[in-house]
This record gives structure tokens, sequence and C-alpha cells, in this order.
DNA sequence: ATATTATGCGTATACGTATACCCTATGGTC
DNA sequence: GACCATAGGGTATACGTATACGCATAATAT
């Protein structure tokens, strides 16, 4: 529209066109409820004609409030490669459309975790808050939120969501998920299964996911054997090594719960090599719902975990420990989707 | 280390301790070589004594320069769905990595294209720069282009480096990928080769691909038949129905170059569910190296665009279009990963 | 020895907004 | 008719940094 081709108009420019002074603009455009309707309407009028934007630095500036959060990835493996798990990624969607709902702007990083994320986000005030993301070393990422939460940074994760869990936490239900798995594979007639993943206290989530397969089997009266549980990071190569020094090991077993959707990949890669039929011989689930989910063959049945909901959630539980309103941990209901590999 | 508990410390308090003046601290920090070396020196181990940080919105505000950048992704056909083309993610791990290194903050968005990214971004003094991505519309996106320009927005796309391209534009050499797509394609026999993907000038990059294949094909001294070329967008579901479209119209061919990985994708769906072998009967060659490709069965031919100088090249483009420096275009080479898809 | 320039730093101020505080005119209360 | 509350908006100032300018002192030139 009609824009002047000068410099960017200021509250000042406003106020005068307005016949008002500058804070009763500012009072005007950020709904103070101590200016006329009348006066509001012309300064937003006026405000408008001129594309007006309030100026984000001083604005923050002034208020000490940036209206911004930061999105941390953590994930130490690759520290080069672009490659992104894409599960993650669906969690960028989610969660930069939520920022926006909220009026949010989303800053991003994938660096290297460190220990001065506080500085670099917070105490410069480039954001309000920091949402983290990631798998990884679980031992190495807990004293780095220890030490967030010393410093008071204002921070939510994406994680397993149980008792000790450090700071603010919203996640998936991993136990529920892994005896939705267990319970599927127990129904279409299998009771040998195997678990690829860490089940160590390093990696909580998946050591949940192994805890509600384990439950689910004994609830139908099977034991669960720890010879089949094999540790994997998730990656398709840890995946293929864990299925095959399975198989190595001579013990038989007609299904594969995988921890997530890449190790499951390399299992089923493995198998193939192997010669065996899927799912006839060997029934297989993942976890993520990764889109390559739905390329490989036979197509990968798997847990889905509700993207939509963690970004909201996550949004909004950081948005209100900014406001000191009560919040608690959040906890994700899991979808079960059938696909061939499990389809007998 | 020894911090204190207190409010965070300003230039004023270095500028006290160090028994200086406050612009003397801001000159020291910034590397002004009107400071002593002596008087640097202690001024920097104060400020890193206190776990100082130079307030962000301050420094903007003053200087009238960020230091963000804002990524934006214009996609149309899902406004809603969180699946986002995994060729751009691998872009985004390397702009966010060249940010980094440049000592930019990363502002990013997935918000629907509008007309108002200069005042959301730039006139708001949220960020320096702009730097676009996606597929889509070409038209729609041309005029809003067009808009950006004439606001005196500062940014880069990726996308068709080509004559008429409006603004500054980073992309590959889509017409020497074409080349090296069908040359690859001839080298193994074949003759009558399909192409998968929108030739009008909605797509630019669709069409330069395609004039490659064409180009190379006619170096051999074969001519490229226009009834073997079906538009396509870069989505599984529209490469399985295109290649559907292609079989249904009885005319042979011996191979397909897709325009994408997703389109590839659908189409060998499409080939195997119509009882062909792959790749004896049809050869297939996709576009973009997504992390899928290597998941299907067989492992797809495609073409890698360099992602690790895209992301390089884009933030130091704008950066030079930021500092008034000349810049130019720039066009990268792409390389051919050879897969099953075209083992003969 | 005087004029000249560079070095190192202090003084003053601008960047644009938000908010605490104060003031003026109403209107209603007894 | 003196009294107080309220609406509506002005005045002053703070947020923390960066930079134009000026002014010494010291270094060099002539």
């Amino acid at each position: 529209m009609g824009r002047q081709p000068s410099a960017k108009p200021t509250s000042f420019d406003i106020a005068y066109l307005a016949g008002v002074s500058q804070p009763t603009v500012s009072r005007a455009l950020r709904g103070s409820k101590s200016v006329s309707a009348a006066t509001r309407a012309n300064i937003e009028r006026i405000a408008r004609e001129l594309n007006y934007t309030v100026d984000k630095n001083a604005s923050s500036l002034r208020s000490q409030r940036t209206h911004t959060l930061a999105l941390l990835f953590f994930e130490d493996p690759t520290p080069d490669q672009s490659m992104i798990n894409p599960f993650f990624l669906s969690m960028l969607g989610s969660i930069t459309r939520q920022c926006a709902l909220r009026g949010y702007d989303l800053l991003i990083s994938f660096q290297q975790m460190h220990n001065d994320w506080h500085v670099a986000y917070q105490d410069s005030h480039r954001s309000d808050g920091i949402i983290l993301l990631g798998y990884g070393d679980y031992q190495l990422y807990r004293s780095k939120l220890e030490h967030l939460v010393e410093m008071d940074t204002k921070f939510v994760r994406w994680g397993s969501v149980s008792d000790d869990s450090i700071g603010l936490t919203v996640g998936s239900d991993n136990v529920g998920a892994g005896m939705q798995a267990g319970r599927h594979l127990i129904e279409i007639g299998r009771r040998t299964i195997a678990f690829l993943g860490d089940a160590s206290d390093h990696a909580p989530e998946f050591q949940d996911r192994y805890a509600g397969l384990c439950r689910a089997m004994e609830g139908a009266g099977l034991s669960p054997d720890p010879a089949l549980q094999r540790d994997a990071i998730s990656s398709e190569e840890s995946g293929h090594a864990a299925a095959r020094a399975l198989l190595a090991s001579g013990r038989p077993f007609d299904a594969i719960f995988a921890a997530s959707d890449l190790i499951a990949i390399g299992a089923m890669r493995a198998l193939t090599e192997a010669g065996l039929r899927l799912p006839q011989d060997v029934a297989v689930i993942g976890f993520d719902d990764i889109p390559a989910a739905n390329l490989t063959s036979p197509t990968l049945t798997t847990v889905m975990q509700d993207m939509k909901s963690a970004g909201e959630l996550l949004v909004d539980a950081l948005l209100r420990r900014l406001d000191n309103l009560p919040v608690e941990r959040s906890v994700l209901p899991t979808r079960l989707i059938k696909r061939q590999s499990t389809a007998v």
C-alpha cells in the first residue's frame, strides 16, 4: 500500500500525527485500557497507514521480555553430520507452529551441548526460555541439566517423564507404548519377543519402552528373556549390528520390538540378509513413525507419538513457567500404526 | 565458577571494577584498537569472572544490527501437516551450522507465505536478513519475491539460478544434474527415458532438470519424447499417480528420471505394483538423496546436491548483501549417487 | 623548541519503547 | 457546594549499549 520510502516510523511519528504523546501510542497499541476507544482507533489507523511495527529490540530492552524461545538440539553422536533424526524434525514443525500461534519467535540451534546455554540465550536476553530436544548420552545430559537448574535457566525438555527427571519435562507414555507394542505382537501369536535398544539408565525412554514390553508379556503369562534384549542407539547401523548379534547368538525369536524406527529399519535389513521372511518368520515393530517407515518393504508397523500435542505442550509448559504459573509434567498417549511388518 | 546470584552484570559494573568508563568496556570487548592491550586484558578478565554477556537487545537497538537471520520456508501444499520435505531439513542443518560459525543467530518459521515478511522480520528489527527456502507455486512465489525486492528487504533464496530470477539466488546446477542423470541412464543402455516432474515454468528447477536430460539424450543422438514427460509435484502420491498415468498410456519406456526422490519413490511403488522389475525393466533415478533413498528396494540412484556448500553460500551471500559488498549468484555442482535402481 | 599527529580514554548522547508517577477534568456523593 | 473517585493521558525516566566528539598526554616531525 502507500508506503513511505523514508526511514521506518517510530511511535513518536504516530504520536505526532495523532496529536498525542508517545506513551499513549504505546499504551494504545499494547491494549492498555486507560486509552479511550476513539483515541485507540485513531492510533491504530495511523499505525496501519504508516506500516508501523514495534521495534523488537527496543521493546525487549525496556520490558525485559523478548517473546522469543530458543530450541536446542542435543545429539552427541554426529557432531558434523547434518543427519538429524527425522522424528525431531516433525517435532520441529509442531513447535514452530505453536510458537507462531502464541506470538513467540523461535530461535534454533543444533550446536553441541555445552555449559553456556544460559549465557548464550537467557543471560544475553536472546530468548525468554529454552526448549531442549534430543537423545544422547543421558548421563552427560543429566549433568548439564543440573547445571541449568542451578543457574535458574527457564527451560522445558522432551524426554522420559519419570519421578527423578530434572527440570520440567514433557514426553510420551513410553511404558504404555511398550505395552501397546507388546500386546499387538502377542495378539498375532508371537511368544519370543526381542527388544533392540539401550535398556540401561543411559536412555530412560528406551528403558521405559522395554519395561512396557515386559509388562505386556508378563500380563500374557510370558516371561521376557533378558538374552533377547540387545543394546542399540537410534541409528540404522546400530540396529543392523544389534540384529546381527542377536541372530548370531542362535537364540530363537519370532518378533522384534525396536526402540526406534531407525533401529527397526537396520534390523529388518539384517533379517532380510539372513534370509528370513518378514513378517512370517519375524514380525517387527518400530517407534516414531518416521516417513521412511512407510517406504520399507515390508512397510513398518510402528508406534506413533502425538507430535501435534507435543509441540503444544512443550511451548505451553515453558510459557507457564515463564509466567510463574503452576505447571506439571505431561505424559502423552501414543498410537499403534499397523503395517505389513506385523500383518500375518 | 564463582558466580553472583545477583542481577546480571552490565558494562557499567565492569567499568567500575576496572576503573574505566562504560564506553571503554564496550570498545574493549568489541575489539576496538583504540584501547590499550593492558586495559583490554583487564576488562576481559573481569568480564569473564562476572560471567558477563552483552545484552543482545541493547546492543541491537543501539547498533541497528541484530546479528540474526530469519529462515523462512515456503511450501503451500501442506499448510497444516508437519511433513516437511526431508531435503530442506538437511539444508536446515547446514544453514544453522553456518550461522553459528559466522556468529549469527537463526530465527525460523514455517508459516505460510504472506506479504508482510519485511514487516515481520526486517522492519521490526528481528533479523537483519531473510533466507527463503521452498518449492511451491512459483508464480505466486514470484509475485511475493517482487514485493520483497520492492520493499528493499534483504534476502537470499535457494532455487533455480537463471537470468530472470528475482533477487539474490543460490542453487544447484540443475541443468548439469539433469545431464549427469541422463548420461548415466544412457551409459547403462537405456534409450527411452521418461521424466516425472513439472516441466512448466511453474517449477523452474524441475524444468532445468528436464532440459539437462534432453540435452544429454540429444548429445547421444536420441530424441526425447515429450509424451514421456509427466507433471508431478514433489510428493510420493504425485509420483505414484504420474507413473501410473505413464504406464496407462501404453507408451514403452526403459528408464525414469524423477525430479525428486519423493516422486521417484512413489513411481517405484507404481512400477512394482504393475509387476515390473527394477532395474531390469525400468531403471530409476531420483533427486536430492534424502535418507529414505537408501532404504527403498531397490535402493535408489539419485543426484545429491551439495548441502554443505549450499548453507555456506546462502549465508555468505546474505551477509555480503547486508554489508553492501558485491555478491553474485552461485551455482553448485551436483554428484550422482549410484545405487541398485540403475545397477544392471 | 615548537608544531603536528597519534594514542587512549572520558563525556555526552542516541537507539525506540514501556512504565511509574503525576495532573486535570469530569462525574457522582453527602 | 466541598469531597473524592475515576478516566484519560502527559511528563520523566529507565532499559544497556555503541558511537561521535573532545581532550589530554605522549610521540614524532621540523
